[in-house]
This record gives structure tokens, C-alpha cells and sequence, in this order.
DNA sequence: CGTCTTTGACCCGCGC
DNA sequence: GCGCGGGTCAAAGACG
């Protein structure tokens, strides 16, 4: 994916009306080609439809991350219907890691103001064993006394492909690279990112037994722009909710309005996939379309679907 | 002393 | 097969 995320960055579509952004949006993405969307809803529900429909009350951003709720709820939640089962997007590449929110979020889509989208992005059986894949290297083959060359050396078991997680992405306006989202997170890695003077940083939580990891980096066409991509779902409870301290969290209520704490000064940017339409990136955010008007032209039908409604802007 | 960050090396998948 | 790039590991250091 490397190349078309490439390009996509280069053609810079997203730098017009970023500038402009001043509302919040919500913008999950889509991460994998291989999901479906199917939320047993009809496509045309229209109980909920615009971000007032996803009530805090009833689910917080991190609760979505919590192991408590699947994907196809946070699809529910963010009033995502879809009756197809199409790839809509696919960001990832196929099978190379990295993918999401990562470079391919990077500047190359047009954010405009008083739009969001979101599209979680799930795999199934990523589960249980995800994460673990590059885990199952034993460390320091000490087992057969062999010592390895190196370092971890893995006998990982040829023609099995490492197990995605599910995943989301979403860009917030900071200046601060990790967002405080109530969990405790542990960086474990950091990389620097192809054609992109900012490094990818790599965080895992914390929490024994929970395998959710996000990487965080920056927008090189917007500095002030940080992409977060959480992969999994925690099985716990948010360290700060069980201290009764979500108030300052990152929850759907801050999708909806504006940032109120210096704790989340973000202002919530929007991503859309960029392997749409791929081959042709100069038509594929016409420049003076805002998303919404994007959503309407038939390449985004299927985007259309999954997102109706989280175009809409809040009212205050 | 426990926790977290930094950082270089390694592994893996993919494209050529 | 090789090289590249992404992702991860783990030792060492920093910090409270």
C-alpha cells in the first residue's frame, strides 16, 4: 500500500480544507479489506442519525475499546448501517502490516469542516490470539539451550498468517502526541515513518491480558495533526472510569461538542480511506466538495452506507 | 524499586 | 532471492 499511500500523500487533497476545522468529528476508518458491515440494521434506520444518536450514556469512546463491546456495536453505536459487505476500503493493503490510520491517514484526504464519519474495522476470530502471533517468538531461544544469534528468534509457524485485530483510526487535532484516553498505555516501540519526518510510535496497554495496542503519529502535511490507531479490544475495565473519572476522558460526548478540558484540547479531524478510487487521487476529493457532498458521488456509495449519518454537524 | 521511555536490532510480509 | 518497510522485542537508562 505503500505506494498509493504514497501518492495519496503527496497529492496533498487534504491540506485545503483542514485549516478551516473548527468542529469536532468523528472519524473512524475503516482499516480492513475484508470486514463486513453488518449491524442487522436496516439501511434506511433512521432512529438516530447524526451524532446525537450515539449517547454517551449508553457507550463511551472507551468503552468501545473495551473488550465489553464488539465492533458491530460500535458500528450500532455511531448508527452504522450497512447492508453491504463489499470491501469499502482498504487501507491496509491487504496483508501488510501497518495499514490503518497510519501513513495512509496522513494528510492525503480532504478534511473538511463540519463532517465525520467513522467506520470500525473488524476482522473475525482477531480475537484471542492476536498480538500474539509475533509473541509465540520465544525469546532468547533458551528452551533447546541453542542460544540464538541474536536476539528473539520465533519459530513461528510457516503459512500462517498473522491475525489482525480489529482496528480503528482516528485523527485529532493536538499537540500532544498521546491523547489521554483513560487507559494506561506502555510504548514499546517507535519507528520512523517513510515520507514523513514525524515517528510512529508504537503503545501497548498496560493492563495484563489486554492485547490493545494503538500507534500514534503525526500528520507530516499537518504537524498539529496526530493519528491514533487502536488495534483490539481491551477486556477491561478503563483505569480512569473506575476511578469515576471519565469526565475528562475521551468519550462520543466529545465527538459532539467541543473540547471543554485542557485534557482534550483535540480538535476531532476526519479520515476517510484513501484506497478508494486509488488510481485516481487528483479526482477523488474534488477540492471544493465538502465530505458530505463527497459521500453523495457514487464512488462513496458504499462509504455513504456505512457513515449516513455522522456527516451531520452538531449543533451547539 | 517499580514503572515507563528510548533505542537498536531483529523478524516478517510483501513487492520487485 | 533480495531488499524494504513495518512491527516488535528487550536491554539500558530515566524518572518519581
Amino acid at each position: 500500500m505503500s505506494d498509493e499511500v504514497r501518492d495519496l500523500y503527496h497529492h496533498g487533497s487534504f491540506h485545503d480544507d483542514r485549516r478551516s476545522i473548527a468542529d469536532t468529528s468523528f472519524p473512524f476508518f475503516n482499516d480492513h479489506p475484508s470486514m463486513n458491515y453488518h449491524t442487522g440494521h436496516g439501511v434506511g434506520d433512521s432512529s438516530v442519525h447524526n451524532l446525537h444518536g450515539f449517547d454517551p450514556a449508553y457507550m463511551s469512546f472507551t468503552e468501545c475499546l473495551h473488550g465489553s463491546m464488539d465492533y458491530s456495536t460500535l458500528e450500532r453505536s455511531f448508527n452504522l448501517s450497512c447492508s453491504s459487505s463489499e470491501v469499502i476500503c482498504s487501507v491496509d493493503g491487504g496483508g501488510k502490516t501497518g495499514g490503518v490510520g497510519e501513513s495512509s491517514g496522513t494528510g492525503d484526504i480532504p478534511v473538511t469542516p463540519n463532517t465525520s464519519i467513522s467506520s470500525s474495522s473488524t476482522e473475525a476470530c482477531a480475537e484471542e490470539d492476536s498480538g500474539k502471533s509475533k509473541k509465540d517468538r520465544q525469546p532468547k531461544g533458551s528452551e533447546d539451550g541453542v542460544e540464538s544469534s541474536k536476539k528473539v528468534k520465533k519459530p513461528k509457524k510457516k503459512g500462517e498468517k498473522r491475525e489482525k485485530e480489529p482496528r480503528f483510526a482516528f485523527l485529532t487535532k493536538s499537540e500532544v502526541d498521546h491523547l489521554e484516553d483513560g487507559y494506561r498505555w506502555r510504548k514499546y516501540g517507535q519507528k520512523a515513518v517513510k515520507n514523513s519526518p514525524y515517528p510512529r510510535s508504537y503503545y501497548r496497554c498496560t493492563t495484563q491480558k489486554c492485547t490493545v495496542k494503538k500507534r500514534v503519529e503525526r500528520s507530516f502535511q499537518d504537524p498539529t495533526i496526530v493519528i491514533t490507531t487502536y488495534e483490539g479490544q481491551h477486556n477491561h475495565q478503563s483505569p480512569a472510569t473506575l476511578r469515576g473519572n471519565t469526565a475528562r476522558m475521551f468519550t462520543p460526548s466529545m465527538l459532539t461538542l467541543p473540547p471543554s478540558g485542557p485534557s482534550f484540547p483535540q480538535e476531532l479531524l476526519f479520515q476517510m480511506p484513501p484506497t478508494i478510487n486509488q488510481g485516481d487521487t487528483s479526482s477523488m476529493y474534488p477540492r471544493n466538495l465538502t465530505l458530505h457532498q463527497q459521500l453523495q458521488h457514487p464512488d462513496y456509495g458504499l462509504l455513504q452506507d456505512i457513515v449516513p449519518s455522522l456527516i451531520h454537524k452538531h449543533q451547539p
